[in-house]
DNA sequence: TATAAGTTTAAAGTATACTTTAAGGTCAAC
DNA sequence: GTTGACCTTAAAGTATACTTTAAACTTATA
């Protein structure tokens, strides 16, 4: 199929696949006699895969990576088990990290908030400085 | 003061206390007879209140407005009030997205693990394509 | 045959918050 | 008077994941 049915299958635009492709997150893709690149059912599910690892939050590079040992594994394939093991969970150190900062932030806010309120009540309609300064 | 001062003082590097005046997050600042930047304690108020909005995860874009409305308070100071409530909501409800964005790669992290873990249990050392494009 | 739809490439643009670079002027101290 | 620290500007670079643009070629349809 060309590179506009894999688009429509997967939802991925086509421009996206050939930057995919040069980022090497897809193997360079043969072509027709007129130039144009030709896909199949694996292309599918490498854009399936790499649209999964997007959802779990991975960045491109990683994903190419990933890829990379998953297609061309060789010999010990226990040792790429392992290794998507240990990406899982340094992205779920990211995941818990990032968390953790805005859970942070959220109740910054909320503090925050709770002192305009205060001032509101004391009739205190206008902002100080002082206020933004503390927060 | 000058422009190191003031850097040194509030932990801001020169070059970014130049960038935030770019930007319109401090004011133009008046300039010595050499054409050095000067600074007073207003500015170091400034800049902690740049810090502080940041902490709370504001966009610099956010920021200027908001100092735009605190410096340039005009009659309606309620009004402000009511804007800067405004803006927290807003941000709170950007954060309460990102964190449920986050739980969810978080679920869909652990889940995938398991997999992992149950398919190792079985002595599936392989990593199969099937696993990623499900997960 | 001409028009429309699909494909090709490389390069530039978008958004965010800076940092780095380059090339140069100013000032205090030795 | 020169060394070193500090200041100036504008432009480009960084990181991320694309999207947009431009200029051109191929294929299917009317």
């Amino acid at each position: 199929m060309q590179i506009g049915e894999l688009s429509n299958i997967t939802g991925v635009a086509a421009h996206t696949i050939r930057f995919y492709e040069a980022r090497g997150l897809l193997p360079k893709s043969t072509r027709g006699s007129n130039g144009y690149r030709s896909y199949d059912q694996q292309s599918v599910r490498l854009l399936t895969i790499i649209q999964c690892a997007k959802r779990l939050g991975f960045k491109l590079e990683n994903i190419a990576e990933f890829l990379g040992d998953a297609i061309t594994s060789n010999a010990d394939e226990k040792l790429d088990h392992d290794k998507l093991l240990q990406r899982l969970d340094v992205r779920l150190q990211e995941v818990d990290t990032l968390m953790a900062t805005l859970e942070a932030q959220r109740s910054e806010i909320l503090t925050f908030k709770q002192q305009l309120k205060n001032n509101l009540e004391q009739g205190q309609c206008l902002i100080s400085m002082e206020i933004l300064e503390t927060a």
